[in-house]
DNA sequence: TTGCTCCTCACGTCACGTGAGGTGGC
DNA sequence: TTGCTCCTCACGTCACGTGAGGTGGC
């Protein structure tokens, strides 16, 4: 897969994905000077996932950076898991995983509340405009 | 209620609404040049909710201009609602009002909705998790 | 060979941050 | 008079957009 399909697959533009790999977001194995880049399924979601905590939450790249240290174990959790068959180690790892997502959960209900704060006092302002709209048709 | 007092109040810098009365989403009444502006209690909700639309929902300043445009219609409003008694005039400005803020609710609700099939989708990779943890440990 | 996509500079833009140097009001 | 805040340039930065000019793969 190239670079424009997963552009595509991820909903946004090739420039971008350059330039996250310019700044460490997403990963540059290295090339020849010039040759295509290379990417896999996983790139698509980890680019997806990115670009969701960014426009929904509005993280800078520096933040997203700090909560993809946590994206990137991820993978690193995934090829560990592949490689072991110990019970133990597998207990940990999957632990690891569950604090991962409970993070972003954490993140993801904050600004919910956040909104729902402004979606309430959005709605008093409509009950006192509904109100005075009675008040002068009666 | 100079330009400082506005920032804080409203949770901003004051390079910030410097910029934004340059780009015309603050008025600019006009000064002599070099001498202080001036603002009310108005222009502090007027930025507040300027600064939420964009940070909460992301909005882009061209974007808030257009939202604005309603907001600056509000001013009008309730100018206009100050110098008529005709109940006609005035259930037509409440109308309009009405209509502003439920555009506004509309925009509010489609992003929580957003954010809502995002935690959807964090609760299932949350609950596979859990569930692999307890097969674990079983 | 012809299109389409890819590559690397590199300058432009949006939404401000951050001094530089100077002036106004309690 | 001394601080503090204000003013206007103006350059810097972050997160890309947008060509310019050239190369690679079906």
């Amino acid at each position: 897969m190239r670079i424009g399909a997963l552009a595509r697959e991820a909903g946004t533009t090739v420039r971008t994905v350059r330039y996250y790999e310019e700044i460490g977001l997403l990963p540059s194995d290295p090339r020849e000077a010039g040759s295509h880049r290379e990417y896999g399924e996983d790139d698509v979601e980890r680019l997806r996932e990115l670009l969701r905590l960014k426009s929904l939450l509005g993280l800078s790249l520096d933040e997203l950076r700090e909560v993809m240290a946590g994206e990137a174990a991820r993978e690193v959790r995934r090829r560990e898991w592949q490689e072991t068959s110990d019970p133990a180690e597998r207990e940990r790892i999957v632990r690891e995983a569950l604090e991962q997502t409970d993070s972003l959960l954490e993140l993801v209900r904050r600004h919910k509340a956040d909104v729902e704060s402004f979606e309430a006092e959005l709605n008093e302002r409509r009950q006192r405009q509904a109100h005075k709209l009675r008040e002068l048709v009666a």
